[in-house]
DNA sequence: TGAAATGTTGGGGCG
DNA sequence: ACGCCCCAACATTTC
């Protein structure tokens, strides 16, 4: 009597080349899949809104994917420790495996989880799947953690490659009479009303196909000019694999392996490819930055940060959140974040050097925002990102690189189709004013029907003003 | 994966 | 022809 065994799905939610999974099917043994929806472990970085969409739909798709192995996959929430112990109870199961992950609040859930089912006679086995690296197994020849991120990818590089992705055995066995499924439209995680995800299905494939279909579409139509083109962002030159990579729908040796077997041959191709891996590595990066400094979702990585003069005026953020600041590429970027779950990279940039450096507005405010509006919203991600633009975080930008968004508007939206297309009370302008209309002739804001103050906001703050303020309030903190 | 201030250079207009 | 000034254009420094 072969006793089965539980696979518990977590942000991996795919089939293929996932050693868990694998190891669990080729245990030779049933296996039941699951997944816990449980929001109360993770405190405050439950799924926000738009990571929940991406959720409902992703499960969907990986209920057909088991489906189509012969298997099914059980929905249950609740406590994770008490859901296991009635899945346990019910299949007679004496291990349990799944993916490691590497948030503090999903380690101490593998931990606690771990040690209840240890006194229940029960095995939780861990596996890779979500790093091209585990953290730990970089570290400076001083055994430290890097805090740089080219040194650091310089060593990830040097060591063996990733191993090349798998799939799983040939024969698949699940467990029959699996326990009743809770079904998913009941965990609500959809916007019901409004439904301001209307149309998203249009935009987005949660999935692994779709993941895939990104990747292919990425290599053979944009990877060519990824350097340059990723800059633009009304040019749609980036891989957009960040929400699937965050749920775990394709493995990042998948990408590592599928990009470099297209960059092979011809050198131009081959620097462009490295230019995208590199951007897998500043997410290895986060990962073991959070790893090994875990209160960088909440605390300043830079000691000094925490005395930083943060204004305690609020006023400003609601402008920012609702793409109404004034500066038309911070507005658009707002908007499309608002509007479609997702950001173009340059554009994060800068609306996060606006809130931070112009606003004076504290980062967590602005991590906590892009939490509960990005489909991508990850932990590691998020955090460093935010406070590597702050000038808190390890390797960030210098306290002084304060993005001009005019500039950054006619440098990298020169033809104006990202401004014209998210916020389009301002598409009559001609470029030259585009990105600065309080500079424009009144003739000239009249025919193209822009009345500042009415249509389209006046400047929440002057530039000029803001970065004097914000640099003043640097020096403040430099030197502690 | 900046921007602004400051410094330097060189061509052209002009007395 | 010459020096002077102006000012792009580019380089360097500073925040």
């Amino acid at each position: 009597m072969k006793k089965p065994v539980i696979y518990w799905f977590r942000q991996d939610l795919r089939t293929y080349d996932l050693p868990g999974l694998a190891a669990a099917l080729g245990s030779g043994r049933p296996v039941l899949a699951c997944y816990i929806h449980d929001e109360s472990a993770a405190g405050d970085w439950a799924p926000g809104g738009a990571s929940r969409w991406w959720l409902h739909h992703s499960l969907e798709s990986l209920g057909r994917e088991i489906a189509d192995l012969g298997g099914s996959l059980c929905l249950r929430s609740g406590d994770t420790a008490d859901v296991m112990e009635q899945l346990i109870a019910a299949t007679d199961a004496d291990t349990v495996l799944c993916s490691r992950q590497y948030e503090p609040w999903a380690v101490e859930l593998e931990n606690r989880l771990h040690e209840s089912l240890d006194s229940a006679g029960v095995t939780l086995k861990r596996y890779p799947g979500t790093l091209l690296f585990e953290p730990g197994s970089v570290k400076t020849q001083a055994d430290q953690p890097y805090k740089v991120f080219t040194p650091f990818w310089r060593a990830c590089r040097a060591l063996p490659q990733p191993p090349q992705p798998r799939g799983l055995p040939d024969e698949c066995q699940w467990l029959q009479e699996a326990p009743p499924s809770d079904a998913l439209e009941d965990w609500a995680l959809t916007p019901q009303q409004p439904d301001w995800a209307a149309g998203w299905e249009n935009l987005w494939q949660p999935g692994s196909d779709g993941a895939r279909r990104r990747l292919q579409e990425f290599l053979s139509e944009k990877a060519g000019n990824y350097s340059e083109g990723r800059d633009h962002p009304a040019c749609d030159s980036t891989s957009r694999l960040s929400p699937h990579l965050h749920f775990g729908e394709i493995s990042p040796r998948e990408i590592w392996h599928t990009a470099q077997a297209h960059g092979a041959g011809s050198g131009a191709n081959a620097r462009e490819v490295d230019k995208f891996l590199s951007e897998l590595g500043w997410r290895e990066f986060s990962y073991q930055l959070l790893v090994h400094f875990p209160d960088i979702p909440h605390a300043p990585f830079k000691q000094q940060f925490s005395h930083f003069p943060w204004s305690v005026k609020q006023q400003g953020l609601r402008a920012w959140q609702q793409g109404q600041t004034g500066y038309p590429v911070v507005d658009a970027g707002m908007r499309e974040l608002w509007q479609t779950g997702y950001m173009h990279n340059r554009v994060r940039m800068v609306v996060a050097s606006f809130l931070t450096k112009h606003l004076l507005i504290h980062w967590r405010a602005g991590e906590d925002w892009f939490w509960d509006t990005l489909l991508d919203a990850d932990l590691a991600n998020n955090a460093c990102s935010w406070q590597w633009v702050a000038g808190s975080g390890a390797d960030a930008a210098p306290y002084f690189r304060i993005f001009n968004p005019v500039a950054q508007g006619e440098k990298f939206d020169r033809d104006g189709d990202y401004v014209r297309r998210w916020v389009p009370e301002l598409a009559a302008l001609p470029d030259k004013y585009l990105h600065h209309p309080w500079d424009a002739p009144a003739d000239v804001l009249e025919s193209a029907g822009v009345v500042l103050g009415q249509t389209y906001p006046e400047p929440v703050v002057d530039h000029r003003a803001a970065r004097e303020a914000t640099l003043s309030a640097y020096a403040q903190i430099k030197g502690e």
